[in-house]
DNA sequence: ACAAACTTTGACTCTCAGGTCAAGTTATGA
DNA sequence: TCATAACTTGACCTGAGAGTCAAAGTTTGT
């Protein structure tokens, strides 16, 4: 515990105690904030709402963030970048075919999705809720997810294991309805909730030509 | 034009010219109102921006209409109930295979929601974006959109010319996909905007089981 | 123990949007 | 032409929420 002042020379990484604490807090600011836009939108959340959350006043929010627009900005870009990191170790530790690796991901977008970040969908629907600059940090993020699933798609075409036509449709459509589900399942719980999962998981592997109860291999045609 | 009074005695429609007159202002209204409502969301347009649009004060929506919130449940209702009209005409005049009206039924359902009701659609997206009661009127909407696609997919099953799984998963994947498009094809314009359409409805004709090119009868098998 | 740095508070201002209304303007019908 | 009903106005009230800040409270390093 004698450190006079060592830390002052590391340039990389935010340092000191006292940093991390700070850190940590705007963390904690960042996920009751996303949470709380998450469920019930953007503009119909104040900043004493969140505050009220975190039990604390307004104030001291705006000690750690200039205004609410770039709390949220913030709030977004964590959110979006959690679950990513999420939805990408997962994909990483994922193997065998195409078909069964998609289908792994899909389902487990929408479970992360309904469960986890009810709040991150939300701001996929209806990207003009949010104010201007929100959108373009939305926009990546959702390039991101889409990369992640084009990748995968175009690895099972080459390989010939899906007969999708129309991959940026098939796409859209995916993120449509897992964006949807958000909205649709809020509420479902164990059974019934992993029932829809399921079924819904289901309807889109045959987007991408792969009918759920085919197997792994088309050997039937 | 001796007409004493008439009109009086009729005991069914609004009559007297004046009622007409009222009546034909206050479509204006809703009409207006579910415009903005449409392209900025419920909470972000003030009555002011109403009436601005109008060419009036605000004090004259009051002269109509309770509340804002009576004003957004009207402009849901008479919007959804123009929107479903047009797509019952529609379905109506469609004759021939299942698999022709099914296709022009979901073509020309992207096709009126992206070009004439992008406002009618953000209601979908996010029902907990209005207020209570107007959720009441978008469920009911929804469910009688439902119901057109619904029995025309039925009929094509009967027919045996679908081989959908999950109807009400492909369902849903087909009403967030089209509400979707309102904000994906926003923008587009002629030949763009129908290449999109039509690719949006090859990928969803693929959710119930009918490949695009497979023609009419799928006698390949 | 104590000063300096860090954090929180709560009372304050400002603006904006919903809602009211008395007074004014315009249309209707006899 | 004129009384009455229909409509519109703009000034006003109110509450809510963003943003500010001096002062008080807490932590930190020495």
């Amino acid at each position: 515990m004698a450190t006079t002042r060592v830390d002052e020379a590391a340039d990389e990484a935010p340092v000191s105690r006292v940093q991390r604490k700070r850190d940590r807090r705007i963390q904690e600011i960042l996920t009751t904030a996303a949470e709380l836009f998450g469920e019930r939108g953007y503009d119909a959340v104040s900043l004493e709402d969140v505050a009220e959350r975190l039990d604390v006043t307004k104030g001291s929010l705006y000690y750690y963030f200039p205004s609410k627009d770039q709390l949220g900005i913030s709030a977004v870009e964590t959110l979006g970048n959690r679950w990513t990191a999420r939805l990408e170790e997962l994909l990483a530790g994922l193997d065998g075919p195409v078909h069964d690796r998609l289908r792994g991901l899909i389902g487990e977008h929408i479970s992360i999705a309904v469960r986890d970040y009810p709040a991150g969908l939300r701001m996929f629907l209806v990207p003009q809720d949010w104010p201007e600059q929100q959108r373009a940090v939305i926009k990546e993020l959702r390039q991101r997810h889409d990369r992640l699933f084009r990748e995968l798609i175009d690895e099972g075409v080459a390989a010939g294991d899906f007969t999708v036509t129309g991959v940026d449709a098939a796409l859209r459509c995916m993120h449509a309805s897992m964006s949807q589900s958000a909205v649709w399942f809020a509420g479902l719980e164990g059974q019934r909730l992993e029932r829809a999962i399921a079924e819904l998981t289901d309807t889109l592997m045959m987007l991408v030509g792969v009918m759920p109860g085919a197997g792994t291999a088309p050997d039937q045609a």
